[in-house]
DNA sequence: TGTACATCAGTGAACGCGCGTTCACTGATGTAC
DNA sequence: TGTACATCAGTGAACGCGCGTTCACTGATGTAC
């Protein structure tokens, strides 16, 4: 059957979507596409229609979650306080509840790494996230390496803190890594 | 055959170190017991005299690990000052370069996460690193939150450093973290 | 001391399963005449 | 306006592969008599 104009540009905006939910929920390897391109009522023999690869897709699906969550940061800039907001933000129990909606580094970036090939486009999601924490910093002269801790701080903090099985010490890394980061950047 | 007295035991060891390394160099998924038992020299099916399965082994392995690391981080109270041994050994080169024998947290924490059926293995791996920290700092009034914020730094630097692929980037991430924190110990 | 037997760590074929990928195909729609 | 044809997104069976797990077995050694 043939489609309306934009129809196989929409089913592949659908797909990566939702694989760019999957691959930070569940992971890449644990991610089939059979299930995957069930899940959008379509059968697997199609993906190789939109994509080159697995690969391909997660390439594509990594970008997009890391162009979604710049938008999400440059919203901030409403706010009083960018960087308090910044931080309220990333280490917030709702980012750590859905790490599908997430920033992909806690999720992806230990299994991209273990991959063997490799792709710049993690260097590409790291820099856009350094670059978004950089905007929201009041002092702009070490403005690179406070985001470059930040930044470490605050993936390894959500981290470990969706790792925890104890919902106690979970919040403990949570709560103590959040207010310690905001008393830092308020002083 | 029958082997002698302890030779279960040395096989048992010997499966749960390759393991070990291999979970953190790889991924958990992405081992296989096929090849992990082939490499040290024995046929798959043995496996199971030995574990009841692979969570199994991944717990032991995991908690191998832990005991490892914590014995080592002891052996630093020999140095000046513990606790810039600590961060120069957590993010120095060959640490980043060496995951098979490093922290598991930086590699196994998010596919631990992910896997489902939650296991407190991981609480007692974070809670053991915590203490090695907390044992490190000199001042003992807030140990624990300098213990946390600590740790979620070193584990997110070291994440990222791994994953970023311009070896630039990666260098800036491990030594702009490393230089922050020890001045921060030193203050 | 010599022999029969029990033990059990390790063997390797087999199981069902889901994976990523390929491919001949279908059939509704847009285009050409 | 009506008909013949080309397009191509999506179909679904099939491919080889490696996975975790099971199981009947082997055979060197320790133990019992």
């Amino acid at each position: 059957m043939r489609y309306s104009e934009d129809h196989k540009a929409q089913t592949h905006q659908r797909i990566v979507e939702e694989a760019s939910a999957r691959f930070r929920r569940d992971g890449i390897g644990a991610t089939g596409l059979q299930p995957l391109m069930k899940a959008l009522g379509l059968t697997h023999g199609g993906f190789y229609a939109h994509f080159k690869s697995k690969d391909d897709l997660v390439e594509q699906s990594l970008r997009k979650a890391a162009d979604d969550l710049a938008d999400h940061c440059n919203n901030l800039f409403a706010e009083e306080s960018p960087l308090v907001a910044f931080i309220d933000s990333y280490l917030s129990s709702e980012h750590r509840a859905s790490p599908d909606k997430g920033c992909p580094l806690p999720t992806m970036s230990a299994e991209l790494g273990q991959r063997g090939q490799a792709s710049p486009t993690t260097d590409e999601v790291i820099q856009s996230r350094l670059k978004s924490i950089e905007n929201t910093l009041p002092d702009q002269t070490r403005a690179r390496e406070q985001s470059i801790v930040m930044l470490s701080t605050l993936v390894g903090a959500l981290l470990l803190s969706r790792s925890a099985n104890d919902p106690e010490l979970s919040d403990q890394i949570l709560d103590t890594t959040r207010e310690w980061l905001k008393q830092q950047a308020t002083a």
